[in-house]
DNA sequence: TTGGTTGGGTTCATTATTTGAACCACTGGT
DNA sequence: ACCAGTGGTTCAAATAATGAACCCAACCAA
């Protein structure tokens, strides 16, 4: 692991819960040495990617963080042109839509919509780094994903966060061809003890996964006519959003999904 | 210079009409050897502040950013508490008005609305990085920040962007004399050679910069009526954007500009 | 085909930078 | 007066970053 990475590394553990964090909680979290981490800290910090509060001299993401995010919306508009669409899928099937990006072996969240139809809500946290073995979005990258992205998921353990979680590789290999044959991911109760989703792959050029769209609600509605209803409208997404994206579902699977449909 | 501030330094390069970065070109800008910069990019694309262009393989900015700013946003709603205000003040004078922040020694823009009332319009581009001796919000940052953020731009020549750019410490001391007794700073074809400003800093806990908004105009229609509404407005936005940050204006120089209102 | 150019990417010995144990300074609690 | 908890700093030792030279592919013109 190169200098540069452990000190991006550190901004991940930014959330909307955890907004603020100081230098002796940072290095419980990473366990790395004091003085490493403060040289980290104080180098993003010069850069911009970090400020601290004056008072408690506490860090957290700073400007720099504003200006770029500028500039990649400005010329890859990628959060404008997935609103819509994923605004659109929300009303449609009631529920809580998002669509999350692959980035390296793990999902980043890109945007995601409430319709906010129901009494109780999927408490979604934009800001927290997806695991793909866990998250019904995961399987569906994963089940399309570059062999060496599933190894170096394999590589570490398959950390366990609720009941439904799969944690040994033949389960999950299993879960990934269910997937590629039916085209979309289903998840019961593996991230959050009471949530039930479904995700479908998104595709760039080429035919190469770069996401995937998943709707996400709590487990007590989680009815099978509803499971069929999403199902549809994320296969439907799938295909529009790829689109948007200037992709290519990848032709082996193409007319067996859309048959489906 | 650190291994993380050279490897961040690279996303500094990206901006509106530059939104994708070949591996050559970079070495070019930032001339330094082609294997550090790769190695560099590829730490940056793993982690996902980079992702490639597949077919021209050249790098752009990746949805790491979008992650990160979704939770600076969440947590600390800079940019949506500034929006109503930077709109009222640029509808109010019929100008492009924007905030940006202190960081290091240069400026990065948060936010720029424009209302778009005239004919012609100033092209801000929200991506790119400001110089602090050359920009009105630039001195207006300067004349109130630490002795040692001046000393670092002295330290550097003093670029010359346009014919009214300050190129000399002399002439730059005076103006930032002139710029705390007014509480303003005003520009007159210093970094585009069409463009006039005026801008006003802003202050967070402790009366300490922050950063500065200001508005630009072409330079064509700076009238001394219309100088003088700008810098009422400014005054006027400086407080309320304080107010809103939860800073304090300095007190030595609070009073004096009251009464100048 | 050949040779030249420009682009991206890689190798490995050399070198310089990062690292971490121990340290200091401050604050609040007892 | 002491301890435990912060944030932050130092300097020799070890590790990780560096860069000259290299490879490969695509493109272009003779």
């Amino acid at each position: 692991m190169g200098t540069i990475t452990k000190a991006l590394d550190l901004l991940n553990f930014f959330a909307k819960q955890k907004p603020e964090i100081g230098l002796t909680e940072f290095v419980r979290l990473v366990n790395r040495d004091k003085a490493t981490v403060h040289r980290h800290l104080t180098e993003l910090m010069e850069n911009g990617f970090l400020e601290q509060n004056p008072v408690t001299r506490a860090y957290r993401l700073g400007p720099a963080i504003l200006r770029l995010s500028g500039v990649r919306e400005a010329t890859h508009p990628l959060r404008s042109v997935l609103r819509p669409i994923v605004e659109d899928i929300a009303r449609q099937v009631g529920e809580l839509t998002h669509v999350s990006l692959l980035q390296g072996d793990v999902l980043s969240p890109a945007l995601h919509f409430d319709p906010m139809t129901h009494g109780t809500q999927v408490a979604f946290d934009e800001s927290e780094i997806l695991p793909l073995h866990a998250t019904s979005s995961g399987l569906a990258v994963l089940a399309f994903a570059d062999e060496d992205v599933t190894r170096s998921v394999l590589k570490r353990p398959l950390t366990k966060y609720a009941d439904g979680t799969i944690t040994t590789a033949d389960e999950l290999r299993s879960v990934l061809d269910e997937v590629r044959r039916t085209g979309t991911a289903s998840q019961d109760r593996t991230f959050d003890s009471e949530v039930c989703s479904q995700g479908a792959p998104l595709f760039g050029v080429g035919g190469k996964v770069v996401g995937a769209v998943s709707i996400a609600l709590p487990a007590v509605r989680d009815t099978d006519e509803k499971r069929a209803e999403i199902r549809e409208a994320l296969r439907d997404g799938m295909v529009r959003i790829t689109q948007q994206l200037g992709g290519d579902l990848p032709p082996e699977h193409a007319e067996k999904w859309q048959s489906a449909v």
